[in-house]
DNA sequence: CTGAAAGCGCTTACAG
DNA sequence: CTGAAAGCGCTTACAG
């Protein structure tokens, strides 16, 4: 049973001492020759070096990120792709996951600026007031993703504008009684930007009292929601605000015999794959979330050189078009 | 700006030594009035302890964790599971990801091992024999998740069975010609052992010569070989090794105007939620992902306690069916 | 019940 | 170009 493998271990067998060994793998001058030998060690012994010992290094060449779960497609995509762009630029992620907890999440903040981190990387669901109090406490560097954080450093979603968009594009096409099932405001992208901008786009087409209903972020609750708004008022147009939520509605508007779209339009946010699946299409606006972890990122490595970054970036969105709008009427509004 | 506080500021200000503290944290003995000034400190100062500066440490109490994706609702399960259940009991997650790349898997595998963790946690899409050589080295306790491990522990969905179920199923339903869509044969438990069960089942029932085709994971390889399969042979049936194989199988026969299932029925193996929103609603196999995450962390702690564990342990799995395959065949197989 | 001292695996000025 | 020494934030026998 091989013992573990120290520093010192292999400096020993490679016949110099452990400050050259560490010097092979932090970038400082070691002759060829020692090099090789050092190298031929390493190899034979498959050693890899405790990136958590660097206790007196100045970097620790770990970036932390926190995320509100690890089951939902964006946070996937997002940390995939943040993953991606540190590990091949020699950073190690270390992940913690909230699972929907504030206060677990502020835990692993603290967690993670005891750790040493060189930078955080945090996809919340809600700034409070306690994050800001952190946040400004520290001096490691944060980036927010998918918040405003007027204090720092952030990468956003277009919210409101793309909630402008659906809601503008559901009022051009002729719909007059709107549902819309939104999130709790202390998500303040979605729960707050992202409404007002359906809103508000809703309003430019004379759209003014639709009915509102509030969800957490399930498939259950998107069907909760929609009983609720059908129960209230006969509506035409359904808008969600995560496709997750507008399943549900599908679900829902199936199971009481109501066709997509010619009775009930449905729309979504997110662009997830199994959307393009459903029938009909679901119509729905996707988010970049790939270019999120990536400028989550860069920005944070960045930061790190003392780069200038932008206080706050925009990620591009995309409207898809499917086929659960009734676009029929659209043709009325353009005759009328 | 304040400083990071370490253990010994803690110790100073509470007027203790680090040792003192140090117990504090790891349950050894302190006096109540010792244990309430240094509490006070902790709270005021928001101190979490370094867990990766217990370099000295007997224990780590992290836990690794190496998976193959972060972008798969199967593996999303699976680490929250764990996650969750470690966490409860005071062990710290790390997740590593491996992002399809067996090298980087190895390497993963490495430095957990480096960092000095207590266990690790494996979700393999193949064990290769580095990986077997590499477990066979290391006194660290490893549990294999869904990959048969005949050498150490693991935990497995019953790939063999739950394919024999869905082959005999396809095969009851009086399908005669059959389409497969599996991944490849490095990955023994979904690549052989699930499509040697459904091969089974469906010899069962005399279909001897099903048409295979061979794919990635992704939603694309799923749609390139639902076309092969429809070019070489007219198929009344199409059971594919995972839900996102069976979506794209969907896309194709949808765009080829074949109906599911009265001209193709479909078949998948993953339980995803939104299966059951496509139209038809897929039928599939779905295996309990959240209870493998759950059976792998209690294994992997039982390990460290020293207790007995099983060689290998089963997932349950369960059949769901949708009305994605036709049923009317059964009546005439009844009757026949 | 608590402290002093040694040490975990690494990094970093500082000599040479 | 490399080594000796001090130190990072912790833990752990060992005294007392």
């Amino acid at each position: 049973m091989p013992k573990k493998i120290t520093m010192a271990d292999v400096a020993e067998m490679a016949g110099v001492t452990k400050s050259t060994v560490s010097r092979f793998f932090n970038g400082g001058y070691v002759k060829k020759s020692t090099r090789d030998k050092i190298q031929k060690v390493i190899e034979q012994y498959n050693y890899v070096p405790n990136t958590f010992a660097r206790l007196k290094a100045k970097e620790s060449s770990v970036i932390g990120v926190v995320v509100p779960t690890l089951n939902s497609k964006v946070t996937s995509r997002v940390i995939t792709s943040i993953d991606r762009y540190l590990r091949e630029r020699g950073y190690t992620t270390l992940i913690k996951n909230s699972d929907h907890d504030i206060d677990l999440e502020l835990q692993n903040i603290q967690k993670l600026i005891h750790l040493n981190v060189d930078g955080i990387l945090i996809s919340s669901i809600a700034m409070t007031k306690d994050h800001k109090k952190i946040f400004e406490e520290t001096q490691i560097p944060v980036v927010v993703l998918a918040q405003d954080y007027e204090e720092g450093i952030s990468i956003i979603d277009d919210d409101y504008n793309a909630g402008k968009y659906v809601g503008e594009y559901i009022g051009k096409t002729g719909h007059k009684k709107v549902g819309y099932i939104g999130v709790y405001e202390t998500d303040v992208a979605v729960g707050l930007h992202r409404k007002d901008g359906v809103l508000d786009g809703l309003k430019a087409y004379g759209i003014v009292e639709p009915v509102l209903a509030k969800s957490d972020y399930s498939f259950i609750g998107g069907q909760k929601c929609t009983r609720e708004i059908l129960e209230e008022e006969k509506v035409d147009a359904i808008i969600c605000a995560t496709d997750r939520l507008a399943f549900g509605a599908y679900k829902v508007l199936q199971e009481k015999g109501l066709r997509i779209p010619e009775d009930v339009s449905v729309v979504g946010f997110g662009g997830y794959d199994e959307s393009s699946l459903l029938t009909p299409e679901l119509t729905t606006l996707k988010f970049d979330s790939y270019g999120m972890g990536y400028l989550g990122a860069e920005t944070i490595l960045k930061m790190l050189k003392g780069e200038p970054v932008s206080k706050k970036q925009i990620v591009e969105y995309e409207f898809i078009q499917g086929n659960s709008v009734k676009l029929e009427d659209l043709k009325d509004y353009n005759k009328g």
